[in-house]
DNA sequence: AGTTAAATTAGAATTATTCTAAATTAGAAC
DNA sequence: GTTCTAATTTAGAATAATTCTAATTTAACT
């Protein structure tokens, strides 16, 4: 039984999400997911479905993104104030950040190892985030 | 040697990071530095500012913590899209991050244990970040 | 005091994102 | 298949944080 690829294709994945497959969200889904592990800004996402002649405004794109997250399709990353990142990727993992280029690359969890974590002092801990920041070498 | 405090005020401070020591970069330096660690935004800053009577331009403070961001007098902490939080403490540390308040606590290093890490395909490791993510008990 | 480069400023500009109210569409009922 | 209704999409305006610009002020040197 593998994580990756729980759905043969973006209808059955919106279905089990509950959101009703309109034309916007499957041809979103299926950009976002059948391209294996991605980190995507709105923007660029706007830009990929314009490429592929989907026509669909940013507006839609930031609700139907935020849509998946809520439905834990995707995962938002926050590396750089002013612009996030959307993971694919929902596995439990972490991530480089090359500073440079402004990119993000999957590390998965069994590569680091997070230990002694302390507990909140009220709450529960939702998520931890591991961001190993890259810059080019001096 | 304590790496606590540093300097014994802040014009000492802006002479080590070759800051000249104008009104608005002493008084916020004062303001930032003399309530021991804290986590600010540039809008709480301005506030701060205006309450304290110091006139001080928005635009300066951006520029005022960006420069002391370069000086490593303070550390850029990115955990919500859309908002930067300057962080006084420049020790090595880690945070939770409250997602019902949007507040930050340190962590100190010595808390958590980051063990395993892997080296990037390129570049230098220049920081790493464990934010924990902590949500009001379900 | 006079000079000059650095710093500050108000306000405009930019960028990412969210909101609004109108138009369209998916899916259920007939 | 039509009709109906609520959900979805949309263009464009609005918002929020930040950066930029060009003019003014100031720190520090002579």
């Amino acid at each position: 039984m593998s994580n990756h690829r729980p759905f043969a294709n973006a209808l059955e994945l919106l279905r089990a999400a509950k959101l009703r497959p309109t034309r916007q969200r499957l041809a979103l889904a299926k950009l976002l997911f059948e391209k294996g592990d991605r980190h995507i800004t709105a923007e660029q996402l706007h830009d990929e479905a314009a490429a592929a002649s989907i026509p669909v405004s940013l507006a839609t794109i930031y609700n139907t993104l935020h849509q998946f997250v809520g439905a834990r399709l995707l995962r938002e990353v926050v590396v750089n104030p002013g612009r996030s990142y959307f993971d694919t990727n929902i596995a439990d993992h972490h991530h480089f950040f090359f500073e440079e280029s402004g990119k993000l690359m999957d590390i998965p969890s069994d590569k680091i190892e997070v230990t002694n974590l302390p507990q909140p002092p009220h709450g529960a801990i939702r998520r931890v985030d591991v961001v190993i920041r890259v810059a080019p070498k001096g």
